[in-house]
DNA sequence: GTCTATACCCGGATAGAC
DNA sequence: GTCTATCCGGGTATAGAC
């Protein structure tokens, strides 16, 4: 009963911790992480500051638990149909998704040009998140070499490279611009790519 | 003599107000607007943090003045030539220049992707510089259409944000990964679009 | 033009009661 | 698990002397 029941302590501190962590996802979102601070998410959770303490134990740490669920949330649907030349058609469905959630796109924006600083906190997890989305693309480009869709001369690297910028350069835009049509930007972008590339 | 003369209590005091303005970007570039002090400004310029209120007024009124000084240095050289398709090869040009300023490359993403925030006092800036930028780059679109070189069916629009896009997204990313050639990805960005769009 | 001193506010983290 | 109280550090801006 204790062990894997969804009733008892686990469960409640478990419910407790998810709430917290979106919370503090809006507030980062808002605020950034530096502006952002304990007591106005403890406050918005119905807590006092030290009673947020309790739940996690620096401000660093609740950080890295929002940015690791969230990761995980928002890319494991997308993974496993991230090859070939569909991997372009999926990016236009990520930030068709991410038009409906400004919230999670402050976040990534705010937060990866904070994290730029060696020393930030979520530096780290920026770096590898580039890295690994970097390796994705250019592993779905070659893909798309091999099976004869793309011209043996294509360059995955730079491909990869200037999609990622793409991506992350009209979010930070739409924030200024909401009226921006980001889908049909990244159609734009597709086109242009294949129209270089095509085999 | 006191007029306009390069000595006297008005060349000394406009001396220290650029030295303020250079030592406050390289804090705000390296801590961001919020995550930098006054007071670390001030000791590096060798002034008390009083010292240094009785030049800006406040830390949003020097957060300003670097915004505008730097802006208009930045770009001043190049807006001349920005007409038709060199519009494109200007850019390179500019990223080709960014990629030795670090200092300027990490102002402008970090505090982008701050002022996002509606109430930041720089997102009126930001606001207007996407503006100003898009229209510059939507105009000489339209002469290139216009002079023959783009097919009519062009979306000045559309490209115009797609490399905007590009051009901060790159920046970013950068940052990150110091290795990554961005006047390379740039070239392969405008052949890209010209494979698309030549006529 | 620059200083010291200070007012005032806000932040994260800890101690210890309940 | 949550609270109150507190420590300690840091921020901007002002007052007033030099």
């Amino acid at each position: 009963m204790s062990s894997a029941g969804q009733r008892g302590p686990y469960a409640k501190s478990a419910k407790r911790r998810e709430e917290i962590i979106s919370t503090a996802l809006q507030v980062f979102s808002e605020q950034g992480f530096q502006g952002g601070s304990m007591r106005e998410i403890a406050s918005r959770v119905g807590l006092s500051q030290a009673g947020l303490l309790h739940h996690f134990k620096s401000k660093d740490e609740l950080l890295l638990a929002v940015l690791e669920l969230r990761d995980q949330m928002d890319w494991a649907p997308y993974r496993a149909q991230a090859h070939g030349l569909n991997y372009l058609t999926l990016m236009r469905k990520v930030v068709e998704h991410n038009a409906t959630v400004p919230s999670l796109v402050q976040l990534y924006s705010r937060l990866s040009a904070e994290a730029a600083a060696p020393d930030h906190p979520a530096h780290q997890f920026f770096k590898e998140r580039y890295r690994s989305t970097r390796a994705e693309a250019v592993g779905a480009i070659q893909e798309s070499i091999q099976a004869g869709e793309l011209r043996p001369d294509t360059d995955p690297e730079a491909i990869a490279e200037l999609f990622t910028a793409v991506m992350d350069g009209l979010q930070l835009q739409w924030l200024y611009q909401p009226a921006l049509n980001m889908p049909q930007a990244v159609d734009l972008m597709i086109e242009s790519l294949l129209a270089k590339h095509k085999a």
